[in-house]
RNA sequence: GCCCGGGUGGCGAAAUCGGCAGACGCAACGGACUUAAAAUCCGUUAUCCUCACGGGUGUGCGGGUUCAAGUCCCGCCCCGGGCACCA
């Protein structure tokens, strides 16, 4: 086991030799797989308490999706948790840290395609690898509220909610543009376009099919998950605040109809500057706009098809402009003037109308393709001064602009508004970048969507009583073509629930960020075969009080499980409004200048860190590099520093535990080291209840331990039993298995992280006085050592007969003195 | 183009409210211990001038406010990330 270190001699700084103590070496192999097992044999350890009537703490990291190993990019995320439950169970909370796994997607299916093994199979297997490294970690979870997504116990709700949200109008069917790939058969996911091409075959460009598909209406929730940004200010980061405030894109403005001359058809365009439509010198339409379809054909027609195309193939930046005159004229309803009617490839068919007016004079875009096209640009905004350029895109005075000209444009923008909408031809409107949540998947790996297809009673929502859809095992997986659900006779055929008639079944899958919108409301209830969880757990533990993951998903997984508890409380399942009060987002974890991957070969697995350092090594230089909003640069060197000092405290822990009940009396030794060890205690507590900060933390907890080693010779058997508890307790959030270890040595009880943590004594922190600077000029001369509060008077006397002080300011005349009391004296001198 | 971060020794970083720039660690060098090495313990380490005492300079660049600026203000540069023809 543990091995006696072969010299019981230790050397201390002063010289002085200490009595002989047995000292040990430090073997964290040996220490964490005891630790690692006690553990994992007591499943109650890491749970939450029933019926408790200490405060609740829910901590929770982001669930992994079961790839394979952890790799010490990954372990960051749960070290942070881990550090904030151990010190949330000190500090006397009721905590609840579960883990689960994201156990639906494409990686299972495409490897089960590969390795010729069920993609269930091979998720489980990661599982079950996953989560031996997350114990041998030592992370503190409760694996009885464990939850995967792919069991049929868990995705039943993803149905239920899918089925309530039908009921309520939130699901729906529609036609829509998709990435297509001609190689795969198959559609594409947008994060599975590549320079617009598809990610398997990277010189295949993606065309654009239009397919049927689910969508979920979270744009119902647009203007609620906008303005409720504000109540989450201060507890999640700004940047993913701002960065769904940007995803959100709320622009108001107006629609105002245009009318095709000669079939009366109107053509409704959004725009936020009304007050310049006389401005407008031509319509322009989406590619894929429904009049294109109608009213263009032959070689145009061609020409708007390779359009879309190209976009697609494009896609990212800036592309040049290109347009096509459908010959059609629209007649602006304000001046009553035709104008030519255009495709252009700028025009998204998914933002506004699809169509817009396009004011050359006043907008930069439209500058650019009226002046390819020779299409007029006629001014209707001067500047309230100056000179006019164009474009000019600014807010001036109208003009040329009927009754409105004259007025200042913000003014015309809303009486203009208003004239349409009371002539009938337009409204004020509000207009969202976020789309609905297009949810259909064509593959196997993902919950079944709980729809029928009835010849006589149309779509039909799967009962209640017939959920969960089982996703059956024996599917042809071959990653071609249409879902693998409609090769699977059984599965597709089946009775209307309605009319007891022959239907088939909705063959596609979910899209997995349905399985991690809510999953972390499952952990609460996660055995309930009734309800997806029982209301009264969700309003004991939520909302989540502290929720820690990477800022990649700032936008999709956080909107769409703001979106999720916002529904689930319209359900009347919930009462929060936001699943988390507080977001944290922590930095990645950098091996010689990048980010790990395997095509880089810097990746360095879980299991060879902790063969080599130790988890709580590893740990605590996770901890320890960087404040942990910021990117970390993982160095060998730097990890075995972390074992250096991990090492150095055990050897004083353990050549001290036999030295407890000696006699001797505190001195000067004993107060400076426990000033020290109180000042240390209070900061650990404020990094931990504010800042974060655990680097300084760490390094605070280092300058102790250096403290200790000055004076460790001759330190009182009252002063060494003190540190050497608290020294434990301090450090057991951040390198929980030494701890342990170190507590256990010391001959107490009781996991180490259940004891109470450590408090701070304000007047053992004192210092004997205030170390002031003297300063001439704001350059430090001097310094002296002044009784706490002495008078700005006394100071200024003091620091004037400083003999540095008299020698630098010499014969300079003192032209002011600043006196900042305990602090420092600022001579000004001229001369 | 717009929106976030960030720029401090050889390296990772610290300075929490405008008050000693570089805590803590890594690396390097020196010493103690050892037959030796490792481990451990102690020490030195921003830079320039000076034998030394001591002094000058220094937080991306240029200005400014202040007794005092890494920190506040104005104008730039560079790096990283996100969004990007959003009408």
């Amino acid at each position: 086991m543990i091995t006696r270190a072969t010299t019981g001699r230790t050397s201390t700084p002063s010289g002085a030799s200490l009595p002989s103590m047995p000292e040990r070496t430090y073997s964290h192999q040996e220490v964490e797989a005891k630790w690692s097992a006690r553990w994992a044999a007591d499943p109650t350890i890491f749970a939450a308490e029933p019926n408790s009537t200490k405060p609740k703490y829910y901590v929770l990291e982001m669930l992994p999706y079961p790839s394979g190993t952890l790799h010490i990019g990954h372990i960051r995320n749960y070290t942070i948790g881990d550090a904030l439950a151990r010190f949330k169970w000190m500090r006397g909370f009721n905590v609840l840290h579960p883990m689960g796994w994201d156990a639906f997607g494409l990686p299972a299916e495409n490897a089960a395609i590969k390795n010729n093994r069920h993609p269930h199979e091979w998720t489980n297997y990661n599982i079950a690898e996953m989560k031996r490294q997350h114990r041998r970690m030592g992370f503190s979870y409760d694996w009885s509220r464990e939850v995967s997504t792919c069991e049929p116990e868990y995705y039943k709700w993803n149905q239920w909610f899918f089925t309530r949200m039908w009921d309520k109008g939130l699901v729906y069917r529609k036609q829509a543009l998709l990435n297509w790939c001609s190689e795969c058969a198959t559609v594409l996911a947008n994060e599975q376009v590549v320079n617009g091409c598809c990610w398997r075959h990277e010189t295949i460009p993606v065309e654009q099919k239009e397919l049927t598909q689910w969508f979920i209406k979270i744009t119902a929730y647009a203007d609620e998950l906008l303005n409720e940004i504000g109540n989450l200010e201060g507890g999640w980061p700004d940047r993913v605040l701002a960065m769904q405030r940007n995803w959100i894109g709320r622009s108001e403005g107006a629609e105002v109809d245009f009318t095709v001359a000669g079939s009366g058809e109107k053509i409704r365009v959004f725009t936020t500057r009304v007050d310049t439509i006389f401005g407008a010198t031509c319509v322009i339409l989406a590619p894929e706009h429904d009049l294109v379809k109608k009213y263009v054909s032959g070689d145009k027609a061609a020409a708007v098809k390779a359009m879309i195309d190209a976009r697609a193939t494009q896609g990212l930046g800036e592309v040049e402009k290109v347009g096509i005159d459908t010959g059609l004229r629209a007649i602006n309803p304000f001046s009553g003037e035709p104008v030519p009617v255009w495709v252009g490839n700028f025009v998204l068919s998914g933002y506004g109308t699809g169509a817009i007016m396009a004011v050359p004079a006043h907008d930069e875009r439209d500058f650019e393709f009226c002046s390819k096209y020779e299409i007029p640009i006629v001014p209707v905004v001067r500047p309230a001064e100056g000179e006019l350029t164009l474009p000019f895109t600014e807010y001036g005075i109208s003009q040329n602009s009927g009754p409105w000209s004259g007025l200042a444009t913000a003014q015309a923008r809303a009486q203009m508004a208003a004239h349409a909408k009371a002539n009938g031809f337009g409204e004020t409107a509000v207009t969202f970048r976020i789309k609905d949540w297009g949810i259909s998947r064509q593959r196997y790996w993902g919950t079944p969507i709980p729809m029928i297809h009835c010849a006589t009673c149309g779509v039909v929502p799967v009962p209640d009583k017939d959920l969960p859809v089982i996703l059956p095992k024996d599917a042809q997986l071959t990653g071609k073509g249409e879902s693998p659900l409609a090769r699977t006779p059984d599965f597709v055929n089946v009775d209307c629930p309605r009319c007891g008639e022959p239907a088939r079944r909705e063959t596609d899958t979910m899209d997995t960020f349905v399985d991690s919108s809510w999953y972390f409301y499952r952990y609460c209830d996660n055995h309930n075969d009734d309800a997806p969880f029982s209301s009264e757990a969700i309003k004991y533990w939520f909302p989540i009080d502290q929720y820690i993951g990477g800022v990649e998903h700032a936008i999709l997984h956080l909107i769409y499980s703001r979106f999720w508890t916002k529904m689930m409380r319209d359900l009347g399942l919930i009462s929060n409004d936001e699943p988390a009060a507080r977001l944290f987002t922590q930095g990645m974890v950098i091996k010689d200048g990048s980010k790990m991957s395997k095509n880089k070969g810097n990746v360095i697995s879980a299991d060879t860190m902790m063969d080599e350092f130790g988890a709580d090594t590893g740990r605590l230089f996770e901890l320890f590099a960087a404040p942990p909003e910021r990117d970390l640069d993982w160095t060998d060197a730097g990890a075995e520093g972390a074992a250096r000092f991990l090492g150095r405290v055990f050897r004083f822990v353990t050549r001290n535990i036999d030295r407890l009940n000696e006699i001797g009396e505190p001195g000067e030794a004993d107060r400076k080291v426990l000033r020290k060890l109180h000042q240390t205690t209070k900061k650990i507590t404020e990094d931990f209840e504010s800042r974060w900060h655990f680097n300084t933390s760490i390094a605070a907890f280092m300058e102790l331990v250096n403290e200790i080693y000055t004076h460790e010779a001759a330190l009182a058997p009252a002063t060494r039993r003190e540190v050497l508890e608290k020294l434990v307790l301090l450090l057991a959030p951040f390198a929980p298995y030494i701890c342990e270890e170190m507590w256990e040595e010391m001959g107490r009880t009781g996991p180490v992280f259940k004891q109470p943590w450590p408090t701070f004594d304000e007047a053992l922190m004192q210092e004997d006085g205030a170390d002031v600077v003297l300063q001439v000029n704001g350059k430090v001369r001097s310094r002296l050592l002044a009784p706490f509060g002495t008078s700005k008077a006394e100071l200024e006397k003091l620091a004037l007969a400083d003999p540095k002080m008299q020698l630098m300011i010499g014969t300079a005349t003192i032209v002011k003195v600043v006196v900042v009391p305990d602090k420092l004296v600022n001579v000004v001198v001229k001369g």
